[in-house]
DNA sequence: ACCTGAACACCGTTCAAGT
DNA sequence: ACCTGAACACCGTTCAAGT
């Protein structure tokens, strides 16, 4: 695949997305992509300084990719969680580049796409101005983790898989009643950590958006920071 | 440290503890556990299958450590939260575990005594029955994701961090205000996702279980699964 | 029956030596 | 000025050979 020549950041960086696409999880190495560009590891290093920052770069392409053809459309939540899920699926088949976002923030044009958008939909939802900084962290540090903290689970291997359910079948069915009342009582319908994660992703998001409109309409809800005059 | 002997399966999940614990973060290797024992690392083959199944069974310790003492009291948020808070202070100093932990379980008694506490309070919570086993999926989910999540913000190195730290900088305020408007306006408040995180995981946690409750009571919010009645 | 040593197939990173 | 090769200091895991 590769003469040899000089290549660009920007061309090392198409490699490193192509090859962690195509690569199965937790397999990517610098090694490996220099070979795919036909040199050496070591010549990387003038491009980067070391692999976290190599992967940090190819995380914001993964973000922009993401944000790419995103038009706002409806309310402030429907917005935020439409980015969300962009995101989300983003990171989907990356779980490497999900784990160095949620650990450092990518920093570059991609995450500040990202960052807009949510700010724009927050300050859309009636939150007074104070309080939106505050409100963003947190959604972005739930977001970040959900999207991470999937991929993790994704990145697992089958076999590994395989113990894990089997560890959870019998922590849940080989629990002693008496000692374990409600896991006995509910075995049949608890459900591992991996399942179902779509439908937890957005409805945890969901919960949250909520709980953030609640604060901010004057019918419902505790209001933080005084009550709102109509 | 180490004489030469037999090591039983506990005696080599007590060392690694040990070891997971004064080790800086991220190297631990099955390599180093043998060191400590003055054994060879193939030895422990026989005691565990893969790093992966070791480090369950160690983060299952830890559970059962972080579980150790607790003794339910307060009203059913107040018992979920405070379970929440010491699991995240136990797996704190232990990022990797906390990273197996959340993508396989552990599967062990320390799961067990988990998930008994917090079926329990959600069963003292006045949900219907039906509901119990989704509304506890996607507690453990939000949980386990944080946790994970801040263990791998704090698994960074420094000069990572620095760097990391930098590249936000640059993001935020180096943003052009005519693209980035609401950057701009915000740019002063927005912190790092790393900023924060006890307060962070605090605040989004009692945002889920407030919505929780909001769906359970009949005077607010809108139950799911139809009125009740009283 | 149990454990060891050596090996296999890898890592990220550095740096003297080459072109 | 740029890149390479070789080396350093590691990994997880396997398995024949030893006790």
């Amino acid at each position: 695949m590769a003469g040899r020549r000089r290549w660009s950041t920007e061309e090392i960086l198409d490699a490193a997305v192509e090859l962690l696409r195509t690569s199965d999880a937790e397999s990517f190495s610098v090694r490996k992509l220099a070979a795919v560009l036909g040199t050496d590891s070591s010549s990387l290093y003038r491009h980067f300084r070391s692999k976290t920052e190599l992967l940090r770069a190819v995380a914001d392409r993964i973000l922009l990719a993401a944000v790419d053809g995103y038009r706002p459309e409806g309310d402030w939540k429907q917005r935020i969680t439409a980015l969300a899920l962009r995101v989300r699926e983003a990171f989907g088949e990356h779980p490497q580049l999900a784990a160095v976002w949620a650990r450092y923030a990518s920093g570059g044009t991609g995450s500040r796409l990202v960052m807009e958008e949510v700010l724009q939909a927050l300050s859309a939802s009636g939150l007074p101005d104070a309080e939106i900084p505050a409100r963003y962290h947190r959604i972005a540090v739930l977001i970040a983790a959900l999207i991470a903290s999937e991929a993790g689970v994704g990145a697992v291997t089958p076999e590994e898989r395989a113990q894990g359910t089997e560890l959870f079948r019998v922590a849940v069915f080989g629990a002693d009643p008496e000692r374990f009342p409600a896991l006995a009582r509910f075995a049949r319908d608890v459900r591992p950590l991996g399942a179902d994660r779509r439908a937890a992703f957005e409805e945890i998001l969901a919960a949250h958006l909520a709980h953030i409109e609640a604060a901010t309409s004057p019918t419902r809800g505790p209001a933080r920071g005084g009550p709102p005059r109509r």
